[in-house]
DNA sequence: GAGACTAACGCGACTGGTCGCAATAGCCGC
DNA sequence: GCGGCTATTGCGACCAGTCGCGTTAGTCTC
């Protein structure tokens, strides 16, 4: 099954601009602010508006193709769904204190302590 | 100690807008957003700001006498520090994902569903 | 392929929250 | 009490993200 078959079983529908974002967010290396994303896209497709992106990274996320998390608590960042397993964290949330505790793989521990500033 | 000790110490000054606002988040009952307090603080001094109520939010929080939380992921709310417990909550942060784990008593059951939308 | 249905787009206004700056006013030591 | 230091204030500009609206363009059916 396609990318545009599979999308389209959902009720949704394959745009360029969907296409584009998605694939910008495959591309990148780590996780990407939505902004970082924008300007990728306007490379090949300048007119894409803002909100757009905002609008295709929220649907791609509830296709399972991204991930978004607020690593700082302050800007929202994306990274593809099907990244290698970089921080299924558990936390313990009081008030809006977070604390992270760290992951059992002593390998993840090094990422985690970059990912949350920790 | 006074509030007033106990804030010099920590290097800080007891304003009257600071004493308003914290009195605001003291008084309210529940989770309260930041322009409710702004208002309810306007009302016994008018020429507050928004950015002088956040900032004196994000400074009584790290003084330990208030505590902000992002239930809807949306909003900030904020409540006194000192209410009695109701959602120390251990949570699994997957991405975007937040599952809410039940705390084990049930009289805070109810009131963690209300609070997270759950 | 043509038409109809409607998801998605681009735009501009708006919201919650932050930041830099010049002015104000707590606090401390004398 | 007075003066100096500097935390804090109010202001206005700005930022990330959302929303409503009229238009565009995927998709499905024929």
């Amino acid at each position: 099954m396609t990318l545009a078959e599979a999308i389209r079983k959902r009720g949704k529908r394959l745009t360029l601009q969907r296409q584009l974002v998605l694939d910008a967010v495959q591309r990148a290396r780590h996780h990407v602010t939505a902004d970082e994303i924008a300007r990728r896209v306007r490379r090949a497709y300048p007119a894409i508006g803002p909100s757009t992106v905002y609008r295709n990274l929220e649907a791609l996320e509830e296709l399972g193709y991204v991930i978004h998390t607020h690593l700082d608590d302050r800007v929202t960042r994306w990274h593809r769904a099907d990244s290698h397993p970089h921080g299924h964290l558990v936390c313990r949330v009081c008030g809006s204190e977070t604390e992270v505790r760290m992951p059992v793989l002593e390998a993840m521990a090094r990422r985690v302590r970059t990912d949350y500033r920790f």
